[in-house]
DNA sequence: CCCCTGAAGTCTACAATGTAGGCATACGGG
DNA sequence: CCCGTATGCCTACATTGTAGACTTCAGGGG
């Protein structure tokens, strides 16, 4: 019987912030957000919950550190026009969602606490290297900022809906039963009701791409017009 | 003395839920998320915590309430065409979501964990109308669920967007002092820093505006083509 | 080899939270 | 007037984040 080390095999291997972090990550993927607590994290390691104070000051520093260690993976591609780049980025960040759904609500909610300075910087890399890219491409400083912005904004809000279609009964293909669809009263939301089928055949990466084609080239003709 | 009613002026004039809801708005308003607690609200409510338990199962069951409050408090105009209608739409949410700022993040991250069928309904009128809106000016009801997807992420996307900004020291007109700009190693975030003036006068409705144009006007081309 | 210093980890303790279960009380219909 | 039911309250408890003092331990200078 021994002790309560959860996790099991290794023994004590001197914790670390990036163990500790990969461990709530861990925790967080298993079992929703709810469940990390400091409490359950130090066990987790076969640690006493306070010496996670060494490597994250407190919970919501540790919240913080788990959008960084997302984010850091986050690759934006090479090589390729910048149209092409920010199709790539975004796909990316849509493959880290889906990975770490429940980490979703983090990343979308964090900046709005934290000061686009105070952030942990590997979260603001991207968005520099995405400006560099911009800028390279032709685009004045101020004019990279507005396509970042329109970017940024239509793809976390496509992740935002995207993830909203996975809730639920993943495994039940009639979109009625999935979502819940027979709680809504027939008479109040007919069309919604109707679109059962349409929603039931959901594709994300599609749905992404189009919006994208749309939103990019949109840009590219707005800002060629003016100031590029 | 006699007793802890906070708030103060009226006495006991019997609890309901649109009172509890109310006033809940108003902790968070004033004080944010975290300032909700079961105790703090009934506090202010000059009412046993307990109490709330009537009107709220439990404090989930309370934020839920809290979106449905902000979102019932959007109004989609009527009789114009659809691009000016959703225009008019997302302004009003724009309005709703800058005067109640810590509301945002529930707005954004609560439909994560409820399906469509389960929220509540007056959350879920206003994609009803929008569908209904684009139906009748004779989008597919496939389509016109495409237009409100994309319609609905940039949206979200820009609001999350522009709340970031307001973010930090508000009074400061300086973006480098106020966004902790000066956190970040310069050799590693030139562009971002130089940006600093740029930053520092945003126009969130403009941006908006512009973004949504260009969504709005390449929706409706892409889908023309196709089957609108 | 020993001891000493700082870091790493632990223990104890506390205030705050959500909420179950039982009780009081006030109100409205017979 | 009386009683049943909805409303509100009280007590109690398990769980959380975290402060502060203590222990353990690695490793480097005498």
């Amino acid at each position: 019987m021994s002790e309560g080390n959860t996790a099991g095999s290794g023994r004590k291997p001197r914790l670390d912030r990036a163990r500790v972090l990969s461990a709530a990550l861990e925790l967080v993927d298993e079992e929703g957000l709810e469940a990390l607590t400091m409490r359950r994290l130090g066990q987790r390691l076969g640690r006493d919950p306070m010496s996670l104070y060494r490597y994250a000051e407190n919970r919501s520093a540790l919240l913080d550190g788990l959008t960084e260690l997302v984010l850091g993976q986050l690759t934006v591609p090479h090589g390729m026009d910048w149209q092409a780049t920010l199709r790539g980025a975004a796909h990316d960040m849509r493959r880290l969602a889906l990975l770490h759904p429940n980490v979703v609500p983090l990343l979308m909610t964090r900046p709005l606490s934290t000061p686009l300075g105070l952030r942990p910087h590997g979260t603001v890399r991207p968005l520099e290297q995405i400006l560099a890219l911009l800028i390279d491409a032709g685009f004045t400083p101020a004019a990279a900022l507005h396509v970042y912005r329109a970017f940024y904004a239509f793809l976390y809000g496509h992740l935002l809906n995207e993830l909203q279609e996975l809730v639920a009964n993943p495994d039940e293909s009639d979109a009625v039963l999935r979502l819940g669809l027979y709680h809504l009263p027939a008479k109040e939301f007919p069309r919604l009701r109707a679109l059962a089928p349409v929603l039931a055949d959901y594709d994300g990466a599609r749905e992404l791409d189009e919006g994208l084609g749309i939103l990019l080239s949109g840009l590219a003709a707005a800002l060629t017009a003016t100031d590029k």
